[in-house]
DNA sequence: AATTATACTTATTAGTAAGTAAGTATTACT
DNA sequence: AGTAATACTTACTTACTAATAAGTATAATT
């Protein structure tokens, strides 16, 4: 593969994350891909022969971002409320995109989704849920948080907060994600 | 307008409605509606002419419904646990029907949304988040429940673990929303 | 009884979707 | 230098989308 078809292959994948993101996976089509990188529609059918393999190439590259983020928690020299505050900015800037998370994105588009889709949306949610549960559980064990519930399931707590936060935030208003941040996380707070 | 029309007008309501919250907005087709009641394309255009209003149908039989439901937990003789949990089993059905809220389903969809939904969807979103607002309040007042945050805030954490919660148990399996929902009651309890 | 409104069907249109086959220019390999 | 792979474009197909115009049967109104 030469230099510019991984730059073309890339930039799909990239503009694909974008509009997964902004409109969901039944909105966007090759054509508005095909547009903003003035490529032919087809083009984009060489790299991505179905909207299947491309959607898999788009939770692909998230599995990825959060499994290297996980390995970069687990050894980073900060506090385990500063770790899931990492986290949580992930979820921040997407309301100023008008967008919404990539698992609230599939989440809500789930029943329309290929099998193969299906299987790596849970690969990447469970990814997610634990390395939450992970911080938590290290962080309470440390002492630098507190809370009654299992990790497991304050981890369900808190993301469902955060990828609904950023849906509700994209409606009513940024103020109302804040609101939620801060109270998560002085819900969490020693 | 006749008893038959009525009818018909009611079932692509109905309809659609479920539709909604199954596939979502740009999931459905007219053709979807039709088939199911066996008429053609072109008789839903006459009640609805387009999508648009159909959308505007569905949201508005919501605001009803949820305006209704405000008003007897007002003056229903159980107490304030027992309110957020009849509100709650709105939410534990549609896993079993493999759908998601109205809400969640219009937030995902909402950049591609007509103005005049948009309008509505936000309406929704107020009523429902005051409804729960107002129910924690007064549980509090009563000392039947016990929260450290705003009503305002805790109505929008446990309006977002329940919206997010049936989009991941859709997903992962109801335990998951069961976990959820066991945790934020056991919050709320005094 | 005649007229009109209601609730549709039939038939069609314009637009857009994903996907494909065949051709072409460029680059890499032997 | 010749061959083959890469990265596309051109041109097209099939299928589906919302939407509309025109026609029809039935029911309500005058």
């Amino acid at each position: 593969m030469s230099e510019k078809s991984i730059d073309t292959k890339t930039a799909i994948l990239t503009i694909a994350k974008d509009l997964m993101k902004q409109l969901g996976y039944n909105a966007f089509s090759y054509a508005d891909i095909a547009q903003q990188l003035n490529i032919k529609n087809a083009a984009i059918h060489y790299h991505y022969p179905a909207k299947e393999d491309l959607l898999l190439g788009v939770i692909d590259t998230y599995i990825e971002e959060y499994q290297h983020l996980g390995k970069q928690l687990v050894a980073a020299p900060i506090s385990s409320l500063q770790k899931l505050s990492l986290f949580i900015d992930k979820y921040a800037v997407l309301i100023d995109q008008k967008s919404i998370c990539i698992i609230g994105s599939v989440a809500s588009d789930y029943n329309t989704l290929p099998k193969s889709v299906r299987e790596k949306v849970l690969k990447l949610i469970d990814l997610v849920i634990l390395m939450v549960a992970q911080t938590l559980a290290d962080g309470r064990a440390k002492g630098e948080l507190d809370f009654k519930e299992e990790p497991k399931v304050k981890s369900l707590l808190i993301m469902t907060n955060l990828a609904a936060g950023v849906q509700l935030a994209r409606i009513t208003g940024k103020n109302d994600f804040n609101e939620i941040v801060k109270a998560l996380l002085d819900q969490i707070k020693n």
